[in-house]
DNA sequence: GCCGTTTTCGGCCCGACTGTTTTCAGTCG
């Protein structure tokens, strides 16, 4: 069955063959944008299509509508097969070299019979390259360095890897550089995306050509990509590319606001101001008839000035929230300081690195109110995982703690194994024991989407399964998400008022942000849980809080805001079993 | 190819860096 990602995926291979073929931008671009748009759609383009539905979807027009709609019913798309016989099957890969475009790559193609990366590598070492026009020899060696490059590079990075590491960059450069008056980190990573291509670092200064000369000398710099007056590019020792740009401090609203992004939010800003007769770059929103500047030193004067609603970085992927600042419905999102209590946890009685005491005791630290200690259940042997004999002594000690009377209340939980027959791992009577049951799929990940999804959905019409665990198993940048219906998963769990996480460990980020969003239009209730295995883990916190605020959430949304009281009464909500 | 608070046809965001160029095209952010 033809999926939204399937059918984005069938757009951006068009938008890139068109872009090698010499078409317009705003055609390829057109593709491009139809493509993120149908990927980001929450109603699946086969419910679209037979309720003829296909161009309410953002830039699906006529045409892309017509081809959508041939691809569900046929398998195929015409135009597809037409444009992929039109262009060198390997032309579309050197697209991904850094330097090369469409204009060159279609000289090199024309003039000396270009038409794969291996083709090309062969006419740089053989100088054939620099003969063309618009191209030297230096053209010829960064080229064959960016090859070699390609090969090592990874396409995008997980934000647990680049976060830490833009974090230290812009400590380093604040300590190196006294100069720096205002420095944040912009781009995805400002956005919180789950994957990140580069690091986007923005300062704001007198002297930015001393901050840049400061930048490109930092310890972590392994190469220098480029280097100007006003940005400069570098590659780390760790792979990763940081883009600096540098501006006044009296421009640094505009200078953020363009640094975030998306580049399409942009585009739509830019053209909102267009047609006021302003006109918005990184350095100031500008009357253009008389060039007086109309704001430039925060967002917030920007966005207002366009009759816009301030939009948080978590929501700037033009997908929705120019209608929402326009008429001042952008929600309250959740954040960090909401979240009350952590429901999902791991002790040295499975797989985590404390002892029941010592998590305690951090769960006290953070000033937590309440705190579910949730082991991983027996059939996750390879962990220890608890027994009914081991749950029940798990539970004595945990009595022993509350009755300390410490500030954190401890609940009795457990990580559930979702057996690959679909059964639970401890029988009804004993999981009447537990305060709050997660239950998760940890083997068996190769099924089918039919009986993966009746798995996932037998096991949350348990009445005493209270949470689905990370419920499509991916791990960002590492494995795709098994095969199943999240649509029926959700709608399900809607049904019977079982919750689903956002597991916030940034290997996971499971529901995505997507999923997040289509979990609360259903009013599925969502737990923000870090899933600690020790002390340090608990401040992945803001990974979850983050995928929330791209989902839209507010803080009624999650579960973990409520007190303790609240989260009690919800524990023992009556639940209808199937 | 898409779209409409001037338009159903004519625009479609705006600027920095590099290399090759003698005035700027191409690429990228
Ligand atoms: N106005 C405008 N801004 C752009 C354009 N391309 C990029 N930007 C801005 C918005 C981007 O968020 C920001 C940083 O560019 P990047 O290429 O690093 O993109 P971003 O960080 O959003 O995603 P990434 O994870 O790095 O692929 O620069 C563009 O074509 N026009
Ligand atoms: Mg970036
Ligand atoms: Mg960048
Ligand atoms: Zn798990």
């Amino acid at each position: 069955m033809a999926s939204n990602h399937e059918v984005a995926a069938i757009f951006r291979e068009i938008a890139d063959l068109l872009e090698v073929k010499g078409e317009v931008v705003y055609k390829y671009g057109a593709y491009r944008e139809a493509a993120r748009q149908i990927e980001a759609y929450a109603t699946p383009v086969t419910t679209l299509a037979a309720e003829r539905r296909l161009r309410e979807i953002p830039r699906v027009g006529e045409a892309i509508a017509a081809k959508i709609a041939e691809y569900i019913k046929t398998g195929r798309m015409e135009y597809l097969d037409r444009v992929r016989s039109e262009v060198p099957p390997g032309l579309v890969d050197l697209l991904h070299v850094p330097g090369l475009g469409a204009k060159k790559i279609q000289a090199l193609h024309r003039a000396i019979g270009i038409t794969s990366l291996a083709d090309l590598e062969e006419a740089l070492r053989a100088g054939r390259v620099r003969d063309l026009p618009g191209m030297g020899e230096k053209t010829e060696s960064n080229l064959l360095d960016e090859i070699g490059r390609l090969r090592a590079r990874v396409q995008r990075h997980p934000i647990g890897i680049a976060r830490p590491e833009a974090e230290e960059v812009v400590d380093a450069l604040k300590a190196s550089c006294p100069t720096v008056h205002a420095i944040d980190i912009a781009g995805s990573l400002r956005r919180w995306r789950d994957t990140i291509g580069d690091i986007d670092i923005i300062v704001a200064s007198a002297t930015p050509i001393d901050v840049l000369a400061a930048f490109v000398v930092l310890p972590m710099v392994r190469d220098v990509l480029a280097h100007g007056d006003t940005k400069a590019s570098i590659l780390t020792f760790r792979d990763l590319q940081i883009d600096l740009r540098v501006v006044a401090p009296v421009e640094f609203g505009a200078a953020i606001l363009y640094f975030t992004g998306s580049k399409a939010h942009n585009v739509r800003l830019r053209a909102l101001a267009q047609r006021r007769g302003w006109t918005l770059n990184e350095y100031a929103l500008t009357e253009e008839a008389t060039g007086r500047v109309i704001a430039s030193e925060s967002e917030e004067a920007i966005y207002h000035a366009l009759d816009l609603a301030w939009i948080p970085p978590e929501l700037r992927e033009d997908l929705g929230e120019f209608e929402l600042a326009a008429s001042g419905d952008v929600p309250r999102l959740i954040e960090a300081s909401d979240i009350d209590g952590e429901l999902h946890c791991h002790t040295d009685w499975s797989d985590g690195h404390l002892t029941l005491d010592a998590t305690v005791a951090e769960a006290e630290r953070r000033g937590l109110r309440y705190l579910a200690i949730t082991d991983h259940s027996q059939s996750l042997a390879m962990v220890r995982g608890l027994t009914p004999e081991r749950a029940r002594l798990q539970w004595a000690a945990i009595d022993a703690v509350n009755r300390r009377g410490g500030p954190t209340r401890i609940l009795k939980g457990v990580e559930l194994e979702i057996l690959p027959n679909g059964s639970l791992d401890f029988p009804d009577d004993v999981l009447r024991g537990f305060d709050l049951v997660i239950a998760s799929i940890h083997s068996g990940f190769r099924q089918d989407r039919e009986t993966m999804t009746k798995r996932i959905v037998g096991a949350l019409r348990n009445p005493h399964v209270d949470v689905i665990g990370h419920p499509t198993g991916r791990r960002v940048g590492r494995r795709d998400p098994y095969e199943v219906d999240m649509n029926a998963v959700l709608r399900a769990a809607a049904e019977t008022g079982t919750a689903v996480e956002i597991n916030a460990n940034p290997e996971r980020l499971d529901m995505d942000d997507a999923h997040a969003r289509a979990a609360a239009a259903l009013g599925v209730t969502i737990p923000i849980n870090t899933d600690a295995h020790g002390a340090d883990n608990f401040d992945l916190l803001r990974y979850g809080v983050a995928t929330g605020r791209r989902a839209g959430l507010r803080p009624e949304n999650v579960l973990n805001t409520r007190g303790l009281d609240e989260l009690l009464s919800w524990l023992a909500r009556p639940t209808t079993p199937a």
